[in-house]
This record gives C-alpha cells, sequence and structure tokens, in this order.
DNA sequence: CGCTGGTGGTTTGACATCAAACTATCTCTA
DNA sequence: TAGAGATAGTTTGATGTCAAACCACCAGCG
C-alpha cells in the first residue's frame, strides 16, 4: 500500500516505514512457511521449537514465549496432541498446570525439522551484509522494545 | 524467543534477526490496534484505508492491495457492509465484478479515524532518528522484496 | 473447616485466514 | 452460435486468534 495520504511528512515517512516492516516480516514468515509440511502450522512450528530448545513447560509458559494468548494454545495444542507430536500432563503437585512436552516422535520430528527451517531463515537474511544484519538487529529491537517499556 | 540453538553463527545471527522482526511487527501492531474503535479489527481498517485513499475498488484489487486472499475479503467485506460502512455495487458492464466504496457515513468515520492512527505510528517510529528511519526502511525493503524477486 | 481471592486452563463466540471446490459470467474461437 | 477456457466472487472446512465468561484448584485467613 504505498500511501497517498497528505500529512506531515514526518508521519508519511512512519507510515512508509511500517508498511514496509509489515511487509517484510509477512514475506519472509510465508517464504518460511513453504519449508514447513503442508500440514504443520507456523505456529505449531512455533510451540514445537520451543519444546525442542528450553524442554518441558506448562501452557501458560509457552503462551507468554510465543506471544499468543493462553486460550490460542489450548487449541494449537489439542491439535499438536492429536497429532501425537507432544504430551500433556497434569501436575500432581500443583492440578492446575499442565505440563507440555514433546512426544518422541514429536521430538525426532522437530530435531529433523528445525536445521532445514533454520537453513531457509538464513538464506533469507544472505542478502543482508553482516554490517546490515547488524544494524537491522539493532534497529528492529529499538521498535519491539518500545512496546515493552509502555 | 531467545534462540537456544547451537548452529553455525551466521543461522544463528539470521534467526535472531528473523525473531525481531517479528516481535518489531507484532509490537507496533498490537499497540496500532489499540487506536482502533474495539470493534473494528486492523484487516477491516486496512480495507477502509485503502478505500479511503484509492477510491472505489473491486474485491480483487483490494486483495492484491491488502495481500489477503479474495476468499478473506469476501467475509471482511461483508461484516463492513453490515456495519453500514461500505456499499458492494455489481458493475452492469461486466457482472462478475463487484465494485466497493465507502458509504458516506463510512468516509467520514475514516476521514477521522485515520489521522489518529497515522500519528500513532509516527509516534511508535519517533524512536528513530531520520537516519535510523532511512536505514530501516531499506533493510526493511530489501526483505520484502526479496520476496517478490523469486 | 469454610470462605475468598488468585491463578491455570477451557469454553464460547466472533472474526480472520487460506486452500480448494464451486457458481456465475465473460470472451474467444471454431 | 455453441462450447472451452478464463476470471470474479462465494462457499466450505480447517486452523488460528482473542476477549470474556467459566471451571478447577490452590493458598490464606477468620
Amino acid at each position: 500500500m504505498p500511501t497517498h495520504y497528505q500529512g506531515p511528512t514526518h508521519e508519511i515517512a512512519a507510515l512508509d516505514a511500517y508498511i514496509k516492516l509489515l511487509r517484510a516480516a509477512e514475506s519472509v514468515t510465508s517464504r518460511v512457511h513453504e519449508t514447513l509440511p503442508a500440514d504443520l502450522s507456523v505456529t505449531q512450528f512455533g510451540v514445537l521449537e520451543v519444546l525442542f530448545h528450553l524442554g518441558p513447560l506448562c501452557q501458560n509458559q509457552l503462551a507468554a514465549k510465543l506471544l499468543k494468548s493462553s486460550a490460542n494454545l489450548t487449541l494449537v495444542i489439542a491439535n499438536l496432541e492429536k497429532a501425537g507430536l507432544i504430551k500433556r500432563v497434569r501436575q500432581p503437585e500443583d492440578k492446575r498446570f499442565i505440563t507440555i512436552s514433546l512426544s518422541p516422535r514429536g521430538h525426532t520430528f522437530i530435531a529433523k525439522l528445525f536445521p532445514k527451517v533454520a537453513a531457509k531463515i538464513a538464506e533469507e537474511f544472505a542478502i543482508f551484509s553482516p554490517t546490515e544484519k547488524t544494524e537491522f538487529c539493532r534497529l528492529a529491537k529499538k521498535l519491539g522494545l518500545n512496546a515493552a517499556t509502555t
């Protein structure tokens, strides 16, 4: 959407930057998505990835890591459980908690898949020189943090 | 998701950059969303904004502008029509086309709302110096274009 | 012991989203 | 002019997404 807005130039610049930000995120994600098996959504991949690298977690913690609502995770996790990739274990010490962990099948699945996805992401960012990559990280982080501080 | 991946350093750098990209997009969007009326979704806003700045369009063109599927637009547009913000007119010359335009109410609505949203976005990007803003645009554009060229 | 408030998870209802199948319409060509 | 192929939009079925209402459980206090 090239902005056709007639307003303060600093606003136009910001709108332009925002659109480019969204486009970048969306285009990289859609291309990464192509490397996933057809029946695995990006969110499902995210869940498996977090469990793979951080180990078993309860649903709340997962939701925090993935920036998703807890309600949402209930569904995503249910689907992953149906697919036999994860296990849910109610904690006896505090029965409110449910610990989510990878099933053996889920573990080998994500262990094989993750390197492919990582390579794809690296490929996407290969258009950046090392300096550009660093600078991009710095700027994106600044934008992201802006939220956390308010 | 701070990556806990043990792999090639260039992959780790790329994963890191990707996560920061997603976080940035998501955090800015969620904050922009707060400035919208509670019953207006970001996508609905997008439709109104495009119609406001580009004039009446058919559904296909809208979908292309918004990078959404045509099927999706059918629903979003139906909801906006229910809310009385837009009109749908089947074109007599070619009855396959439906032209979407703002209703008078929709026009005054988005005319009032848009400046607020633009100001909010400008506020989000105000943490960047002009130089940083330019550089960020350049880098984000590079990432986004990467997709178009393949 | 029993209530009360806090916390983890689920359910519900509404919207978004896409792929794929389908309908309606148009256009081109034999 | 009739049929084939292309195009615009809708429908269907699945997943994701959230807020809000809800249930289950825990901890603390009278």
